[in-house]
RNA sequence: CGGGGUAUAGCUCAGCCUGGUAGAGCACUGGUUUUGGGAACCAGGGGUCGCGAGUUCGAAUCUUGCUGCCCCGACCA
């Protein structure tokens, strides 16, 4: 993309109303417009993470075997007092009635969706297990919206559904999504520590919050320092094996939010020098619920004996938009955002300082050329603004890396390449630029 | 939902107390000089001062009702 083409409205003043450096750099970069309290427009920029990180929850979620659906925004009321819920859920739900005064709801969530759906759809228990997902927008009416995309009130989410025939079953489900979740937060440059999260009336071990530290975090968080060294999950991980020694693995140690915190534990088994105390981000949450909905909405197949029996379920949910900012958060300087690679908008930033100049605009456009031709997604600064300027917005957009090209470095035939994260800038050949580039690209 | 704040140009804000021709910086348009870390100068464009009612010869300014947005608290991916 050629900056002169694009749409990135970026701003230098810090706008009024951001607190917190995410909501603040996605504002003056132009990724997001705000359009009402906690809702959003994801401007041409914002949009390109976001779909990043969708497509790497939905790479990790189908390697899980999870099976990808989509369910609408606007759901009925009727499936809501199948399971009880109407009433029960506040004024966080957004209720509308459409033109024959039928009753609708724009939906915080899908569990009655789902199983209508599933009970619908499969009869025998020759169909389970299954996980569905998607990836949909939807509406809570907080009383407080803020912190921009970290709390809004339309809010893009991906959530797993598992069914399954017992609860025993249901667990190996829960840990698959575990699994998956690691690898997920992993791949988009986090550490997501899973915390044990209150389990409500159905109790047992089968709730986790998945956490990352932020000092912008709205809650506290407690844990040992081991759990930000484990390696997460590899790639060949092999979903069908018994993944119990990861699950033990990760939650051998202390860690809780501080509505799970008990301060004593935390101190008799986690020693002071490993002990973390800090502020994090919910970015997912699994949870196994049962029979909840499956009884309510009678979701039942028929066994191999001729009995029906009534599913066992969880619900598993990261929160997508959410996770833009959450990321911002984790990855910022003074200059602006520091993007991991797995999910900047664009692979490379192409600074040229002297648009109009015979050789830095050929250099540059060949640079263009090869680096696009290779897969690799570069936005080109091609417009007449100072170089000051060039410099300070790229930092701002933080690509992770820039290649700027200059007459006189293009004189002697070399250009410069820049690491966002490190600050450090090297001159190369033309030649051994690009090929740098594509080489660290493809480690990736 | 309770408490507090705020609303003036695309953005950040001043002006309001003490009523009298709507301002600055940034951004934008044209021009000159600049040109490797957010340039200088010249000339421009851009505003129902959130909305309604009232007081007044006259309201951005005073009174009042409403609304939006933001902050603090309890709730949430």
């Amino acid at each position: 993309m050629r900056l002169s083409q694009y749409l990135m409205p970026t701003r230098r003043d810090v706008p009024a109303g951001a607190e917190i450096r995410s909501h603040q750099l996605m504002l003056r970069t132009g990724m997001i417009r705000q359009s009402a309290a906690g809702i959003y427009s994801w401007l041409p920029l914002g949009l390109k993470v976001l779909r990043k990180i969708e497509a790497i929850i939905r790479e990790e979620q189908d390697r899980a075997g999870a099976l990808e659906l989509l369910m609408p925004t606007i759901q009925s009321a009727d499936i809501w007092r199948e399971s009880g819920r109407y009433d029960d859920y506040g004024k966080e739900m957004l209720r509308i009635k459409d033109r024959h005064d039928r009753e609708l709801l724009y939906g915080p969530t899908n569990e009655e969706q789902i199983t209508q759906i599933f009970r619908d759809s499969v009869k025998s228990y020759k169909d389970c297990p299954r996980i569905l997902y998607h990836i949909q927008w939807k509406f809570r009416d907080e009383i407080r919206p803020r912190f921009g995309v970290m709390r809004g009130r339309e809010f893009l989410m991906k959530d797993a559904y598992s069914f399954d025939l017992d609860e025993e079953r249901a667990r190996k489900s829960y840990q698959r999504m575990f699994i998956s979740y690691l690898r997920t937060f992993e791949r988009l440059g986090l550490r997501a520590i899973p915390m044990k999260a209150d389990t409500g009336p159905i109790g047992g071990d089968l709730s986790h919050e998945f956490i990352i530290l932020a000092d912008t975090g709205e809650s506290a968080v407690f844990c040992h320092k081991a759990l930000t060294e484990i390696p997460a999950p590899s790639e060949d991980i092999n979903f069908d094996d018994d993944l119990t020694p990861f699950i033990n693995e990760w939650t051998s140690h202390y860690a809780a939010t501080e509505e799970m915190h008990d301060e004593a534990r935390f101190n008799s088994e986690v020693a002071a020098e490993d002990q973390i105390s800090a502020r994090g981000i919910e970015v997912g949450h699994i949870f196994y619920f049962g029979e909840k909905y499956s009884k309510a909405m009678k979701c039942t197949v028929q066994g191999p004996d001729g009995q029906m029996t009534t599913l066992h379920s969880g619900s598993y949910g990261i929160g997508v938009s959410r996770l833009v900012g959450a990321i911002i958060e984790a990855s910022h300087d003074e200059n602006g955002i520091v993007w991991p690679k797995s999910v900047a908008p664009f692979d490379v930033g192409i600074i040229n300082l002297k648009p109009g100049d015979e050789a830095a605009d050929e250099v540059s456009n060949r640079l263009y050329k090869e680096l696009n031709a290779q897969g690799l997604d570069c936005l080109m600064d091609d417009t007449n603004e100072r170089a000051g300027g060039k410099f300070a917005t790229m930092d701002l957009i933080g690509l992770p890396i820039q290649l700027i090209v200059g007459p006189k470095g293009v004189k002697s035939g070399v250009v410069e390449i820049k690491d966002r994260k490190t600050g450090e800038r090297e001159e190369q050949t033309i030649e051994t630029a690009v090929a740098k580039i594509i080489a660290s690209h493809k480690l990736t």
